[in-house]
DNA sequence: GTCCAGGTCGCGC
DNA sequence: GCGCGACATGGA
């Protein structure tokens, strides 16, 4: 912690029972750069951009008092935060953690269906998401045809090469803004970063987004139905079936499956005695959940064997 | 060297 | 609508 630089706390509640750590953890994302989690505090930490283009670290700890279960946020800064700041700060931290998602109905279906265990913690199920769609759309092109230490490497690059520092702490990057990466080209991408073919489609996301073409605010509709979501993702480049049910997942739509190689596995061992299995029979086997049917593939227990 | 990883695209039928 | 090869990269 350098001396030089503001610290302020802040406090947020969530709206339902919640367990921090476990949305922290639940899913991959905390192991992508920029989060980071320190084990010996449980703190799950994140250098962001604000809008206005400030870098701040978050350090986001439980914080569960009085009954009254949620989250505390350390930001450290180079500059005093002002208020419209801490309000996006809030917004993020909310978005980040899912501080608003109620999963009641998903508890209660949890409760009912017989011959099923979930690993589901009381206040689980929420899955850690970025402070901005774009980043969660890159990430999720970042775990396509590719091992999870590959997906790890991509984004700790693209961060560590496009992403602007805090003042004073070069190591402190946030994930690069849309303007960063559509300014540095598919060719730098490949060359630096090594995304390699996957270059070309995070770049033509980042620069739909500065040139005004690809508006992502418009998959944050709830009045869309799941099916237009999947539709209207599908039209991003790089962005195919497991892709879309996966970025309908950190939109908070757990209808569809993302339907992959890890997928194919675990109900290949669980239910089929290790056969292969085809999508059909993947669908049939969570179809009880409706909804919830991404969840309830997250949180199925493996099989012993 | 060869194969493949938490897939997707663009083609040809 | 379905099957097929190509695609960048790094690790086994």
């Amino acid at each position: 912690m350098e001396p030089q630089h503001h610290s302020h706390t802040i406090k947020e509640p969530a709206a339902t029972l919640f367990d921090f750590e476990a949305a922290a953890r639940s899913h991959g994302w905390v192991a992508l750069r920029p989060f980071e989690w320190d084990e010996a505090t449980a703190t799950l930490g994140r250098i962001h951009r604000l809008e206005q283009g400030q870098i701040v670290r978050l350090n986001m700890r439980d914080d569960s008092r009085d009954s009254t279960a949620g989250v505390q946020v350390e930001v450290e800064s180079a500059e005093p935060l002002t208020g419209s700041q801490e309000a996006e700060i809030r917004r993020i931290v909310r978005r980040m953690l899912r501080l608003d998602e109620d999963l009641a109905d998903f508890y209660r279906l949890a409760a009912q269906q017989n011959g099923w265990t979930l690993n589901l913690k009381p206040g689980g199920g929420r899955l850690l998401r970025c402070p901005t769609l774009f980043e969660d759309i890159v990430y999720t092109l970042c775990t396509t045809n590719i091992a999870w230490s590959g997906t790890i490497r991509m984004v700790d690059r693209l961060t560590a090469k496009l992403g602007d520092a805090l003042p004073g702490r070069t190591d402190w990057q946030a994930f690069p803004t849309p303007a960063a990466i559509a300014a540095a080209g598919p060719e730098f991408l490949k060359q630096e970063t090594g995304l390699g073919y996957r270059s070309l489609y995070v770049w033509e996301l980042a620069t739909g987004i500065v040139d005004g073409r690809c508006d992502l605010t418009v998959f944050e509709d709830p009045s869309l139905t799941p099916a237009d979501l999947l539709k209207a993702l599908r039209q991003i480049k790089g962005v195919g079936g497991y892709a879309a049910a996966t970025i309908l997942m950190l939109l908070g739509r757990y209808e569809h499956l993302a339907i992959d190689s890890e997928l194919r596995a675990h109900v290949s061992r669980k239910y089929f005695e290790g056969q292969p299995v085809t999508d059909a029979q993947i669908q049939t086997i969570y179809e009880p959940w409706g909804r919830w049917r991404y969840l309830a593939y997250w949180f199925d227990a493996p099989s012993s064997a």
